[in-house]
DNA sequence: TTGAAAGCGCTAACAC
DNA sequence: GTGTTAGCGCTTTCAA
């Protein structure tokens, strides 16, 4: 416990050659001969050598760290995120710093700066707000962003990627599978109307509204970002003199606060309305009824954003700006199914 | 974006000052003179100026690095645990380097590794077994672990300590409330029996047995770590001449196993099985029926761990070695229910 | 209370 | 292909 760690030092004095020799048998940066390599390797394993990353990103190499933000952690969305992506830089030799924002954009500025600050080779960030992280690339104090790539939210922008989905087409047919049920009432239930890609979902509803001839019988009922005011809200819309025959909710959180909010007025799925929810996770296929989603590509938001995050570390690919919008997939299942024509009106609780 | 990040030295050089006054300000590791230090404070501003973490934990201060290493962080009860220790770890000024096991210790030590190399303060852990970093500390290899305190899973150990629920009173405590709704054949359906914290919810499952005279009657179906394995060896397990009428799952996702095989035979829950799960989650109290669980304290799991991992760290509080049990609360919801006299019959697939 | 100076362990020139 | 050396930015003796 006592013994202080081996550095390059030691490795070097033991394989009897030069510590840039050494070196460079540990990180391969130059071609080394046999007979010195094979010594080297050998005094590695015998001193137990680690490499002092701290040192090494200290002297101006690659510090092999990646900061990765989202805003909840325990949000299985941005979990299985998260786990995508850590197991891509796992194989390419990177660790993961992990941050968590709780939706604030001030928390957001501070985590990040504190990133910024270990020297990371890159940034993976859910934004709280489309426009925070452009904010701090551009902003007074120049704050020095490495490469970052923005997952699932954010405007596009000169030096920022971008991965999403593409929210316009799910929110669409969503809302066309429903009106093909034949609902004319369907409420969209959002946690916010300040993200663009929430907004999408919203316009792609919008849209098929107007292609069936429904316009103006938009309902949005906007909800937070916590469960229970999300239920609030959807228990409201429900209490109207004339309720909604189907809700759209724009993520699992709200989803979930959809159909607690019916359960709690004693409504019936989809008898009495309809749910149908975002993402696709293992329990709405596991309770009854199960849920009708649109389900987001996560597997394809960390692949390709951790792609294009190393090729601008390496300074290959195209330059930075892009925007890529990945496909949803409309999953039809129970919670979903033919309009009433007369909702039987909900019992004031 | 081309600016170089200033320096201590700047810093000093604007403020007027010397390096080691500029630094003494910047980390108040000790006194300094009011005018120096306001002068000080001027320069970091007005320059913008962050401390580079990697120089100074070179040189031998606090990292401020602690390493978290869980088997999925796509499990809520994972996630839950990283955003809650993720949260402490910020109000102490500390960032978390996120590692995935996928429960496997070959992984599991390569990945403890690497954060070892980059100097963590602290290391906590959910182990991949309950052995694994017992060894990796008193290794061949001289491991040169930092504090490091394991959670929900591992076996006490003299350097080691540990934060973990009272399994076996919540598994006598779920296998209790079972048979007082008349079962006489509760099976247990676990994912593994390696580890202690899972066996010590089948000891209190047995022992609740024996103290209601139905020794003798034990069912344990193991099931692996997915969800479809699970299903599989529960589906088993109904197909059996003398299903069980309850199903005591040990995890969360065994729960969501138990229920879909349920499901998939058909069987009405609780009318033809009783199904009770652990940990407790939003969705088990969204669709129907809503779950009778045994909930663990996953807060409080963060809030021990991380306290006692500052004090080690400090070198704070009782020598290392101790072992936290904290209770579960067993949530008596819809999904248990009388048991039949005699179940049904599965129907063949 | 402050300053000067010595490295922490490593990599990147640059020489050989 | 290999060795020598100069720092990276910081904290920390040690002296003043």
């Amino acid at each position: 416990m006592a013994r202080k760690a081996p550095t390059i030092r030691d490795v070097a004095l033991r394989a009897g050659v030069s510590v840039a020799t050494a070196s460079n048998v540990v990180n391969g940066n130059r071609p080394v001969g046999e007979e010195s390599r094979s010594k080297v390797l050998e005094a590695v394993a015998a001193l137990g050598y680690r490499l002092n990353r701290a040192a090494s990103s200290l002297r101006g190499a690659r510090s092999r760290l990646i900061g990765m933000v989202v805003p909840d952690i325990a949000n299985v969305f941005f979990g299985e995120l998260v786990r995508d992506v850590e197991e891509l830089a796992e194989k390419d030799g990177y660790d993961l710093l992990l941050v968590t924002t709780s939706e604030d954009p001030a928390i957001e500025r501070r985590r990040i700066e504190a990133l910024v600050s270990r020297r990371i080779d890159g940034l993976l960030v859910v934004p709280s707000r489309d426009d925070t992280v452009a904010a701090l690339l551009n902003g007074p104090d120049g704050a020095f962003l490495p490469p970052t790539v923005l997952i699932d939210r954010g405007d596009p922008s000169p030096g920022l990627d971008t991965v999403a989905a593409d929210c316009g087409a799910g929110g669409y047919a969503a809302t066309r599978h429903l009106i093909g049920l034949g609902h004319r009432d369907v409420a969209v239930l959002a946690h916010t109307t300040q993200l663009k890609n929430i907004t999408a979902r919203v316009d792609g509803y919008r849209r098929a509204l107007r292609d069936c001839g429904l316009d103006g019988r938009e309902r949005i009922c906007v909800g937070g970002h916590s469960l229970d005011t999300l239920r609030g809200a959807v228990e409201l819309e429900l209490h109207r003199a004339d309720p909604p025959t189907a809700i759209f909710a724009l993520t699992n959180i709200s989803a979930l606060a959809a159909i607690k909010a019916a359960r709690g007025l004693g409504l019936d799925i989809p008898g009495d309305v309809s749910i149908i929810g975002f993402d696709d996770f293992d329990w709405m296929l596991a309770l009854r009824p199960y849920l009708t989603t649109v389900a987001q590509p996560i597997g394809d938001f960390a692949a390709c954003s951790w792609r294009r995050l190393i090729d601008r570390i390496n300074g290959e690919g195209e330059p930075p700006g892009l925007r890529i919008e990945l496909p949803c997939i409309l999953k039809v299942r129970e919670s979903t199914g033919p309009a009433r024509m007369r909702l039987k009106t909900a019992a004031a609780p």
